[in-house]
DNA sequence: ACAAAAGTGTTTTGGGTACACCCATGT
DNA sequence: ACATGGGTGTACCCAAAACACTTTTGT
């Protein structure tokens, strides 16, 4: 499993890696999960033996891309491994193929060495979308942590880049694609989904001007569930209907609040 | 020269390729150039022996990487290549990553064959914009031709879907960017600009309420020139300052006509 | 009864859209 | 003089924005 996850930590050959996985190439994903009003971020802890100390470095999931798979099905395989969740929306936003970003810090680089004979990787940039309630924390892998993608700490390689690209492709796709769905769980409020809105955009909006836009989507299905156990008025429920998007969606339609 | 365009056609070793360019990773170019009244894409003449006959066949142009360049030096080395010009605006859309995508066609391969020796090659797409006046037709490489962008004739390997999709990106990049300048001339009428507009998304506009829209726009800067040697009232001409769209930029702003 | 969030309408303002005529130039 | 595209203003409609009170539930 764990070979899985990094492929060669020191236990395959390089020949053998060479065989299963393409060495230059690799997919690194940018996981956003929705969760307790906080957009965050999926980072993973690495152990890193450097000078007879152990050093602590955090990175993005990644691998490489198998050689007979297209990187779809390597981001999707990130996900599984990281995350136990299958079907869940990936998208590639760039390339970075800078010839020394992996050479930014030696420390790094050492923990490159091991698995991987090339020095030199060019990886796809993927953002990932979820709902951390959907995810089984039993199957969470070890050394995962969500962090607030508002505050994200220092990672290894250029992962901070891609994390900031993979931020700005996620805002500017939301107002054009109805993505906030991957985001929020099956049913939600209206609320739910503005205080979701506000804290990508790190804004906020009037609650009867939002309701008004929000109303006029079609896709928007009004549920007879409502709210329990909550110690005010219960909000009704709401889902989103992929088919009535598809049927109804225009060109020009945007997602701005 | 002609090494430099098609890395390897039969008289570099595959070794000495190897040692130059990474060989499972390349870089396809839209190279779309606006002239004439109509949106164009530069497509190159291929000749194939296959079975005893030369087949003839079409493709975008392209180029792997060097082992010491990033992707947009690629770019940009594919486009100094097929039309001899620098700085020109291009920007990466899309990678093409199916393990089968070289192998659509026979003759393709064969095509390949003498150049590569992996049978699986990722490819970054990118799209490019200039102005075909720009290009000094003697510069311009052998076997290019301009094609109209919607009548695009079939390509080898996966570039058709190459194109499409980078069609796609670059209808919707114009609504959130200021590229339609790259493909303008330096100096142009708002009537050109209306016409580049309405060729992209095809479809028409009122002149008055374009030309409202469009004054609103600080960073057009009319000029005291204009047409001259035309049969009817000559038009001002206009340019682009990126200064001034950089300074008064906002987030939401956006280029829907 | 109180706290807490749900839910609801009206007015004002600005932008989008539809539409028709005179102007300057070359031939 | 005529053909050709350049250039301009007004009226209507709808969407965005600003703004405050009543409702329903749990404690």
């Amino acid at each position: 499993m764990e070979s899985e996850v990094n492929p060669n930590p020191n236990r395959i050959s390089q020949e053998a890696f060479a065989k299963e996985f393409l060495p230059s190439i690799s997919v690194d994903c940018a996981i956003f999960g929705y969760g307790e009003n906080e957009l965050k971020v999926l980072v993973r802890r690495e152990f890193i033996p450097f000078n007879g100390e152990t050093h602590i470095e955090w990175k993005l999931p990644g691998n490489h891309v198998k050689r007979n798979e297209d990187i779809d099905a390597t981001a999707a395989r990130i996900l599984k491994e990281q995350t136990g969740l299958e079907n869940i929306y990936v998208k590639q936003f760039s390339v970075f193929s800078d010839p020394n970003r992996l050479k930014i810090n030696m420390v790094d680089y050492e923990w490159l060495k091991p698995r991987i004979a090339e020095d030199r990787v060019i990886t796809v940039g993927f953002y990932s979308l979820l709902n951390i309630n959907d995810v089984d924390n039993s199957k969470l892998i070890e050394d995962a942590n969500w962090e607030n993608a508002y505050d994200v700490k220092e990672l290894m390689f250029d992962h901070n880049q891609i994390f900031d690209e993979a931020f700005k492709k996620l805002r500017y796709d939301l107002l054009h694609e109805p993505l906030v769905f991957e985001l929020l769980p099956e049913k939600f409020t209206l609320t739910e989904m503005q205080k979701l809105y506000e804290t990508i955009f790190n804004t906020t909006y009037d609650k009867r001007n939002y309701r008004r836009k929000v109303n006029k989507m079609a896709y928007l299905i009004p549920l007879d569930e409502f709210q329990t156990g909550v110690s005010h008025k219960p909000a009704r429920l709401y889902s989103f209907n992929r088919d009535i998007y598809e049927e109804t969606r225009t060109e020009r339609f945007d997602f701005r609040m």
